[in-house]
Formats: C-alpha cells, sequence, structure tokens
DNA sequence: GCAGTTGTTTATCGCCCGATCACTAATTAA
DNA sequence: TTAATTAGTGATCGGGCGATAAACAACTGC
C-alpha cells in the first residue's frame, strides 16, 4: 500500500556481483515474474521486484524483448537433456520401466507452475518457438516411444511412425503433460501420486497400443472394431 | 499503415441494429479480437475492428472488464449441453459406440481457435473461471465415463470413482484435449482424422482401464504391476 | 416540422508504459 | 591519491491506455 516512502537503501553494504552474474540473476527473477503476470508486466514492477530501478534494466538488456528471449531461452533451452533419448531406447530394460523413468524426469522439470506458464504464455504469443518445441517433443520423444511400443507388440520395426501411431502417443503424451496444468496452472485437486498416474498412463498405452495396432491381438482388435 | 486518414464512413446508409443485436454483436466480434489478442488487448483496436468509436463501447459496457465478463459467458456456458450425460450413461448402445459420438460432440464445440485461446487466457489470469470448469468436466463427463468403464470391465458397480481410476479419465480426456491446442493455437501438424484420433484413444482407453483396473484380466495386471 | 430520445463522435483527462539522458555513487587501475 | 571505468538513479519524453463529458446526428412520436 504505502509505497511511498522511498525506503533509501543502504547501497554500499551488500556486495556488488560479477556482470554476468548480476545479469543471470535478473533473467532467473524475470522469468519468475513473468510467470506470474504475462508478458504484459510491466518493466516498473519487475525493477521493483529485484529491489533496483527500472532505468537499470536497460543497461543489462537492450530492450524488454530482449530481455524476454533471454527467458525463453533459459527456461526451454537449458534443461532438454540428451540422456532421455538413449534411455527410451534402452532394451536391456522393460519398457514400462523406461517409461515410467523418463516420465518421471520429464515432468520432474516441466512440472511447475514456472515453467508451464511461460509455456501458455509465449504459445498464446503465436511465437514459433511452441511450433518448433512440439516438433522437438515429436521427434526426440515420441518417435522413439512408438518404436518401442511396435517392438513391444511384436511388430516389424520401421524407422518411421504411421501418422496414427503418432497421434496415439501424442494423446498419451498430452494426457501426462496435462496433469501438470491441472496441477500447477489451475491448481486443481488431482491425483496425490504422479508416480502412479505415470504409471497407469504407461500401463494404458502400452495395452492400448496393442489393442489398437496389435497383430499379436488380432482377436480383441477385430472385436473392438466390430462394434464400430 | 496509413490510418491518417479519418475515412468518414458513410454513417447515414447502413440500417439501425436493435440495442440488443448491437450489444451482441459487439459481444461476438470482442470475443474474436480477445482471443487473438488476449484480454491486453485495448478498447481502440477493438472499437477500430467493430468499425465504431472507441468510446461507444462504454455506452454498451460499463467497464471493459464487464465486457470481458459477457464474453466468457458466451463462450463458456452457452455451448454446454445436458444431452451429453445421457448419451454417456444410456447402456443400450455400446460403450465404443457412446464415447465416439459424445466426443466428435465435445470437440465440434471446444475445438476452435477462438474457444481454445480464450480458455487459456482466462486460465492463465488466474480466474476462478477455469477452475469451476475443471469441475464441470470431471462431474459431467469424466464420473460417468468410469462408470461405465467399470461396467464394461465387469467390474463392481460404484458410485464414486476412486481417485486413480479418475486421473486415467483425465489422462484420457486431456489427451484428446490437446489434439485441438496443437491444431488451432500451436497449429502444428495432427492426423488429419479427429474421428480416427477420438476411435484410437477411446480404444485404448477401454484396454487400458481393462488392463489397470480390470479384475477379469488379473493374469496381465499381476504382470504389469510385477515389473514395477 | 418540432421535441424528445437515443446512438455516435470529438476532445480530453489522468495514468502507466517502454525507453532515454544526464547525473551521482561505487569500484578499479595507475 | 587520483583518474578512469562501471553500476545505479532521478527526471523526463512520447505514446497508448481506460474512461468521461459534452456536443452532434439520427431516429421517434406528436
Amino acid at each position: 500500500m504505502s509505497k511511498k516512502t522511498p525506503v533509501k537503501r543502504a547501497r554500499t553494504k551488500q556486495r556488488r556481483l560479477s556482470p554476468e552474474e548480476r545479469r543471470q540473476e535478473f533473467v532467473a527473477k524475470a522469468t519468475e515474474f513473468f510467470a506470474e503476470e504475462g508478458f504484459g508486466g510491466g518493466t516498473r514492477a519487475l525493477a521493483r521486484r529485484l529491489g533496483v530501478t527500472q532505468p537499470l534494466l536497460y543497461r543489462y538488456f537492450p530492450s524488454k524483448d530482449d530481455l524476454i528471449k533471454e527467458v525463453y531461452r533459459t527456461v526451454y533451452l537449458e534443461p532438454f537433456g540428451d540422456g532421455w533419448e538413449k534411455l527410451l531406447g534402452d532394451r536391456t530394460r522393460p519398457l514400462r520401466e523406461r517409461l515410467k523413468e523418463f516420465y518421471a524426469a520429464y515432468t520432474g522439470v516441466i512440472f511447475s507452475r514456472k515453467w508451464l506458464r511461460i509455456y501458455f504464455y509465449s504459445g498464446l504469443k503465436g511465437l514459433e518457438l511452441n511450433r518448433s518445441y512440439v516438433g522437438i517433443v515429436r521427434d526426440k520423444i515420441l518417435t522413439r516411444i512408438i518404436r518401442e511400443c511396435r517392438n513391444e507388440a511384436g511388430l516389424s520395426a520401421q524407422n518411421k511412425p504411421s501418422a496414427a501411431e503418432l497421434e496415439m502417443a501424442w494423446v498419451f503424451h498430452s494426457g501426462i503433460f496435462y496433469y501438470g496444468v491441472r496441477k500447477f496452472v489451475y491448481e486443481a485437486p488431482v491425483l496425490e501420486s504422479k508416480e502412479q498416474m505415470i504409471s497407469d498412463a504407461v500401463d494404458a498405452l502400452i495395452a492400448g497400443f496393442a489393442s489398437v495396432f496389435g497383430e499379436k491381438e488380432e482377436a480383441r482388435k477385430v472385436a473392438v472394431k466390430a462394434v464400430v
């Protein structure tokens, strides 16, 4: 309320950080700020949260848009490890186990209010960034998962998944994704155990994939299709 | 670019609409506008799109926020029919058929750039509206679906679905939902046939539900759980 | 045709926004 | 100690925002 008193910070006491450290500190705090306020949030409010004055931002970033681009970079590109692809393809371990471990790790990164809200804000802004992210998920994750599901269901290996297979993987993946959205964005009640949610979803995917695409379960599949 | 020339619209020619018609026209156009620009879009730009001047909006709506509330109302509340609950529970028809018909109708309503973007913008704004929408989906749709899945899997009827069952229904429902998001918000390529996507997802749900929760498939279930 | 009512515009207010500039304080190098 | 460099601030600019008030234009009933 009474933000009138300028408080007169004791400027001399706190240790001065190196320029790069300071910059990173600004980006990190800005990420939290924009996650809450959206990219329409003002630079003055942001500066207030950083404990500095607004013009100082312009010493570290040429414009607000440049700052936002840095926020994107740290949120999207940094966390995407490449050990994940290997994990998914490691056939010395059961597929269920691999999938559960992968999604435990993946959701460990993206299931936070900050990550998800930045993701949606940038998506609504129409940035090509989201489209490219969707492409990465498709190529690095879903294509691998389908390959393993085909193997699990006793189907012949083929490099390219069919559009229908890819779509089923998307439905599965998005279902898990949306658990995080409900919990961290809508703050709606969810199943308390994330692990069980993932476990059940993985089981359903493997069973469903075999049911829809499997040859070894042709009897079931025919019965399914006959109803339609 | 050269918006300088005021264009001097021929004001006398166009027929004057009744006040209520005019109001509804404004709300409809405002919905499209906010879906694209977000609720941060300016009233001047909106008025320009409506072909009127900005102060005129304030004769029809006391404030910008009131206009936004009307937009919510028409987007969320109007389309939600109540024949859907009956459709889901109609056991004279096969479950697969009911689910496919329901999701064909449901996605027919919500799968549009307009609907989905308004949904996300309001969700990010922190409005309680989204949380209540989530509650409606849970009670009116998912609870019914689980009841029918239990019946299909030969399980005893119980009124309240378990949290794990509800979560599996959410994963399934969200997976379908996200097909629309990918197509209409991210404008990413999707399986061209929405019907097949729904059909496969429904098949996977029924097979997956039986696999995870079914008693008649206890052997498979035990095998599944043993891996973990 | 005129009065009253309703629809619409022009002009404007106060506010907040992103950005810039000139200045001061703190740190570093000699 | 002093000169140069860097970090940070206060004041301010032009512009867009939501909202208001007063004037004007167009219908309506008499």
